[in-house]
DNA sequence: CTCCGTTTGTTGAAATTTCAACATATTTAT
DNA sequence: ATAAATATGTTGAAATTTCAACAAACGGAG
């Protein structure tokens, strides 16, 4: 547990929660550590959403498979991520999503109940963990909406648009890159792959962005 | 306040909290009442992210305008109902949708940060809103979740068959009435008016549904 | 009850998106 | 290094959505 520790530092899960403090407190809550191979599922639809996800190491993509087998990706998580936490504390009784690790990865999984429920010990650290993950659940919030923001323009060119905005905005710098490739990003966007590349190409020629693969600039 | 408190008791805030300390807690938190009359503006986007808002009574839809002039709406407010607690707790600096009232609205507004930092009395059951609270960001974003779900099937007929049966779902009855009228409903599923008009009437021909207005039976 | 403003339904043309098919580029495996 | 597999770009046809314009239905005020 403790060669985590620095990744568990930047996990807004911990925030404010000493090295001592956390190692104990992890103990308490049953935290543990698990690990994927690229493409695994980590929490499959239809699972009981028992479990928060934190990534420790690698990524993985938020998936949902809709009724006409359209994949839509609803986001990614990368290292210090918490996942999975607003099924679990809404007490939904099963997921409605599917996540699947992009890479190897590490995940630490603890299991809600522990959270929510102060434990026995009544660990003084309890309340701050409880706290911690109001804010998290509040961000989730936000970057739901964030996401239909996006998604709620109208044409492809103004939801990628939207979205290469945000993540210029994100990575402060007009130059970036994407975590998804052009099907998933299509996914993402909600939008045919082939007229995505088509818009991308188009904004090119038009000299709004450069772009190669992932890598993005805006001009 | 006390004439308030049967609302009050149902909203998901305040669970397990008694009268009389609910009573004195709204005064610790400075919780205050406003009015708004029909189409009149309860929260403006660009405005601080301070305060949450619990619908007392009437009703009020969450707006977002984009840059093109494009309205979308990202949900309905019901009495009991707790509203722009996600962009207050997540500290956002301003506030990124507007709300405005349905018809005459009796709002309780609380600023958030009373809520976040325990108050200097110390009330005993500031752990258990804080707890409440988290609840509430957890369903706030599955909401969200839920409303992706639907506007990212690709079709207008999809995204309308999606919103019925959750709404006949949550009604628990094939028969309901929706909170919206056709242009806001084409404004929550992202869609055209006319097409949805349209697509309505379509079904309708095919005997997959019947309506009338704000009116539906799935059949 | 009637008038008037609003909401809903309808239609056809224009624009856009999706789909399928294939060419090219890039990466992976052997 | 080469072959195979995967990812990206391109294209044209088909399907769908948007847009504008108008007709019909409805609801509230007087």
């Amino acid at each position: 547990m403790k060669k985590y520790f620095e990744i568990l530092q930047k996990c807004s899960l911990f925030n404010k929660i000493e090295e001592e403090n956390l190692i104990s407190m992890l103990d308490c809550l049953g935290a543990k550590i698990e690990l994927f191979d690229k493409k695994y599922t980590i929490f499959a639809e239809g699972n009981p959403a028992k479990y928060i996800g934190i990534m420790l190491t690698g990524s993985a993509q938020i998936v949902r498979i809709d009724y006409y087998g359209n994949r839509s990706i609803l986001s990614n998580v990368e290292p210090t991520e918490v996942f999975a936490e607003a099924f679990a504390c809404a007490g939904l009784p099963s997921l409605p999503v599917t996540v699947i690790a992009n890479e190897p990865c590490e995940v630490m999984l603890i299991d809600c109940n522990h959270i929510l429920h102060t434990c026995t010990n009544n660990c003084v650290f309890h309340q701050q963990l409880i706290f911690n993950l109001m804010k998290d659940l509040a961000s989730k919030a936000i970057m739901f909406q964030q996401k239909i923001e996006i998604t709620s323009q109208r044409s492809t060119r103004e939801k990628l648009m939207a979205y290469l905005t945000i993540q210029a905005k994100k990575a402060d710098s007009n130059r970036f890159d994407i975590p998804f490739d052009r099907q998933e990003l299509a996914d993402y966007l909600e939008v045919d792959r082939s007229g995505l590349s088509a818009e991308i190409s188009k904004l090119r020629r038009e000299g709004i962005i450069e772009n190669h693969r992932k890598h993005f600039i805006l001009l």
